[in-house]
DNA sequence: TGTCTGCCGGCAACCGTTTGCATCGACGCT
DNA sequence: AGCGTCGATGCAAACGGTTGCCGGCAGACA
């Protein structure tokens, strides 16, 4: 008749229960309710039951300095590797009764600090962050700064914070490797940008497989950044500079995909004219035209592993940090072959 | 020397600025701080940023009944159709001052049930729900429940909820009467499920325009899920069942998908032997071998525009229910193509 | 019947803010 | 000189829970 009360708080459920307030949260909670008799217990449950209770999150986050929320922050969801990654975090997270706070940058440092500064006043748990750069000061601020901290896909130089990364050495070897056993004598690498930890790591290795294999006709451009577009203008330029390189290590399968059509723009066929292997195995590279050669790496399992590792952080927040690395796999599909015979 | 206290409060700012706590909180918030003497605010204002104050959001959440975030659940966020969305949402959002919790339920009820009540207990200002069935028990129980309410991508038959989805029936039009004037007279429909407001607008859009163009030979048939899998699964059936069919509809591109895999199975290949149209026009779907004829919907803006919607039912709780229709646009490419001039 | 032992459940402080109201001094006006 | 006004700040009560501590009561035991 009145105004409904907007929602029932746990006094409500204790009056109607007939017991004090604090047998009341004793009993809606698991770890408490085996100090209560079993009729109160019961009783307490059916009430609040009734009444449609639910407990006041903030309070209670307020009160144990525990919000049982995350958050993560990706550069941008709508890059295929993330969404499995957060998928993987996710489920960890939800199957430790966590609550996910995502967070796009757009590759916008400032942005970046705003997400993470309204995340740590929400009082997230731990924080998963996807975006550093190998010098990155928002990292080393948050390492002694106050949540648990992960580090996840890109990590930084100067160890001393968790991470978990894929393993870009021995993935730029085996793409280096692949196409060498293909054949190919002058290959080339179109790599992420080298700030990246991703970025400079595949590129040393590169580097390092190409002098071991005693190459001699190789390039090394960086991309200004881990997308087609940003593979479509550096494949560009290489295609001017580098006439004769036939097969090329991509940083990343997006940035394949931009060679691959920047090639195409200038007559060359994949994988005919030119070879490429990509980087990841994101979602769908196995349906593009042409089926993309790759280096998979597990996105899920990345994703879940940091999960993983942050919430043993925050259960011990002197753990020692650790960074694992995800290893991956090559898989031969339809843009790399043999150069041509001429060749 | 001693522990470091864990992190500065209101009240160590107030101390160590000389003033009173309240205010303190005064000089910290924009929108009181014109009550205060410019000097004490300055003063204030430098203390807290030398002490590397920040507010603890959950204690003035409780205070405030203000959480400022919001919850969005969506049924997987691997599928490509959710990562635009949900960065529609979440640049919305964010520029309104609020964060995401997000939340994929894996197509499970009871994941979704757990998580919406998860969000819900931690106080979330409003609700993006892009899971719901056509007759949803879990959005009629949240329409009075509480939070603000908005679903995105999928909507309930009965209204009074607020909604942006997908322009389903023009969307469907648009793309069996491509197939129709590229001369396909036998055509097929391959929907997601029927339980789904895409799924079942989809398909009535489908049956009346076969049934305007006075076509007889067409089937219909229902995928159990929106993806690839499903939509391999269910041409199999078709293609045994209509072996004629030369053009299908297909319920998305993911979909579209798995129909082009099986067709291909059979030596059916891809648009010569059968033509097939997507929708949504997701992430690469120009790239796919072959590219994706397809209904484009703009996968940001549906996002964009339900988190604008549910902003302002934050603002006003008593607005109407507002449903509105994002409307997508045919873009033709490699997928279809005319039948064989025999056929 | 008196004391001891345990089990239950009440008491009250506290988590860190916000905010309506009271206070207080200064100032202008008559 | 008295009074109303007004600007600036202090006071204290919430917001909705959790939890260490204590007291009461029942049963056991002598």
């Amino acid at each position: 008749m009145a105004a409904a009360r907007r929602s029932p708080r746990l006094k409500d459920v204790a009056e109607a229960a007939g017991v004090h307030i604090s047998t009341a949260s004793r009993a809606l909670n698991e770890r408490t309710a085996a100090l209560l008799n079993p009729q109160t217990l019961e009783r307490v449950r059916e009430t609040a039951d009734g009444l449609g209770y639910r407990v006041n999150g903030m309070a209670r986050a307020l009160k144990t300095r525990r919000s049982l929320s995350i958050g993560m922050v990706v550069p941008d969801i709508t890059n295929p590797f993330f969404p499995p990654t957060v998928r993987g975090a996710e489920d960890v997270l939800d199957r430790a009764g966590y609550s996910l706070l995502l967070s796009s940058t757009d590759n916008d440092m400032g942005k970046a600090r705003r997400q993470v500064a309204a995340m740590l006043e929400s009082q997230v748990d731990g924080l998963l962050l996807a975006m550093a750069l190998r010098d990155d000061p928002l990292v080393t601020e948050l390492r002694s700064g106050g949540a648990p901290l992960v580090l996840v896909n890109r990590t930084i130089d100067r160890g001393g914070v968790s991470a978990v990364v894929p393993d870009d050495f021995h993935g730029a070897l085996e793409a280096a490797e692949h196409l060498y056993a293909l054949g190919h004598r002058r290959l080339a690498f179109v790599g992420g940008p080298l700030a990246t930890s991703n970025g400079a790591r595949r590129r040393a290795s590169f580097d390092q497989t190409v002098a071991r294999l005693g190459l001699k006709e190789v390039a090394a451009l960086e991309a200004v950044a881990f997308d087609e577009d940003a593979g479509y203008a550096t494949a560009q330029d290489l295609l001017t500079r580098h006439p004769r390189i036939t097969g090329v290590v991509a940083g990343n399968d997006l940035l394949a995909i931009g060679i691959i059509a920047a090639a195409a723009e200038r007559g060359l066929a994949c994988p005919q004219d030119i070879s490429v292997v990509g980087f990841n195995d994101m979602l769908l590279a196995g349906r593009l035209q042409p089926p993309l050669t790759t280096i998979r790496i597990p996105q899920y399992d990345v994703g879940a592993r940091a999960a993983e590792l942050l919430m043993s952080l925050v259960d011990d927040p002197d753990r020692n940090p650790e960074t694992v690395l995800i290893s991956g796999e090559l898989v031969i599909r339809g843009s790399t072959a043999a150069p041509r015979a001429a060749d």
